[in-house]
This record gives structure tokens, sequence and C-alpha cells, in this order.
DNA sequence: CTAAACCATGGACTATGGTCCATGGTCAAG
DNA sequence: CTTGACCATGGACCATAGTCCATGGTTTAG
């Protein structure tokens, strides 16, 4: 699979692949032809990257997704405790929320002055 | 005044008034001194710091807060309408926090499966 | 066979808010 | 009179998540 076919396949465009790629983020890809240096990005790559995509929406940072994508790929077996990286995720997100509800409420004081 | 002072009447670093400097939202700067070209950031800096530092925290950008500056400049005589800026900002920050909150509950949907 | 579409690489650029460093000049205290 | 503290300038760098461009090589459709 090429990268263009990986880009229609994921809706992501192959500059953000490419990118990811260059993070470390991708698997197994190789060069499989002598006579070109184009890449195969396998098959994998496709629910990786979509992976990625999900975990975006939860507000993972790249450099978390590619943390919780090696640990999946040092230990294959084992599953990972989502629960646990999606709570420690719900707090800094709640946190977050605390912070701007502090910035509105200082906001409406002077708006009430 | 010299940056020195500026920096300490202000508590911040002479390189944030530097970079504060370089996008325009200091004022009155001059270079008094022929034998030397130390600059002269003028008392009313401070004040302008100052209100720097106050609309960030309530998450003003700096160039948001440079165009409230300039408009200021322009219109001395004229108050600027702060209820009205701050209303939109509210809005944004509410925005922010309704984002934040469909985030923590599609996480949390995914928690309790 | 040729033109368009694709591929790889590397680097520059976007916004945000600064920090850090090097260079060279100046000022003040001892 | 020398040393340390200060000043100005410019450029590089940090994180974040990519996009866009140029260059040069390859593949594919008509």
């Amino acid at each position: 699979m090429k990268i263009g076919t990986l880009s229609k396949a994921t809706g992501v465009s192959r500059d953000a692949i490419r990118f990811y790629e260059s993070k470390g983020m991708l698997t197994n890809i190789t060069r499989p032809f002598e006579w070109n240096n184009y890449k195969d990005y396998g098959d994998k790559n496709v629910k990786r990257i979509q992976l990625i995509k999900h975990l975006q929406r939860f507000s993972f940072t790249l450099r978390e997704i590619k943390e919780l994508l090696h640990l999946k790929d040092a230990n294959p077996n084992e599953c990972i405790d989502k629960t646990k990286v999606l709570k420690e995720k719900l707090k800094i997100i709640e946190r977050k929320i605390d912070e701007l509800k502090r910035t509105r409420e200082d906001i409406l004081k002077i708006i009430n002055h």
C-alpha cells in the first residue's frame, strides 16, 4: 500500500502521514522494490492512523499517542488499561474546564462590576 | 526608565518586554542619549505591561491585546467598551468549556461502556 | 511516447509566547 | 582601571500539528 492509498483509506493527508511517520508513530514500513524507493505502508497502518485520529478526538497529543502505540507494540499480548489512561486524560480535561470556569467567573465579575 | 527598571517594576522579564516591543505593543520608547543607544521606556509602559498581563489572565492573546492597545491609542478620549470585548471573550471561553465537556462525556461513555 | 499523477526528501512556514545565546558596546563600583 | 552588571540586536530554539514548496525520480493513462 502506497502512501496515496493509505491517505485515501484513512482520509488523512499524505503530508500528515509523513509527519506521523517522521515522529515514529507508524510501523513496518518497507521499501520492497529495488528499482525505485517507493515505500510500502502496510495494512496495519490503516488501523494505526485510525487509532491516532480516534485518540486525538479525546485530546491526546501525538506524543502521548506515540507512547501508547509503543507500549502496545512492546507488549502485544498484554492489553493496555484503556480505562486508566482515559481517566488520567479525564482529570486533565476537568482541570482545564475548571480553569476556564474560573476565568469565566473573573470576567463576569468585571462585566457586572 | 531603562529596561531593567521596567522589568523589576512589572515582574516581566527583559526578554518578554523586548518581545512585546518587537510586536509593537509598547509606546513612546525613546533613545535619549547620543553617546549610547540605550532606550528609555517611559513610565507609561509600566501600566501598559500591567494591562497586558491583566488581559492575558482573561485569556486574551497578545494579538488581541495589541489591537485593544492600538484602539485605545487611536482614540485616547473615547472609552473602549470593555464590556463588549469581555462578552465576546466570554463566548469563546464558554464554547471551549462546552467542547471540553463534550470530550469529557465521550470519554465517560467509553469508560462506562 | 508524452503528460499528468504519483512518490521521496528536506526545508521553510503557520500561530503562540516567550527563552536562551552570542556579539559587542557601556556603565558603575571598588 | 578593571570587573561585573547592564544594554541592544539578531537569531536559534521549545512545544503542537501539521501544510506547502521545490527538486528530482517514477509510474500510469491515453
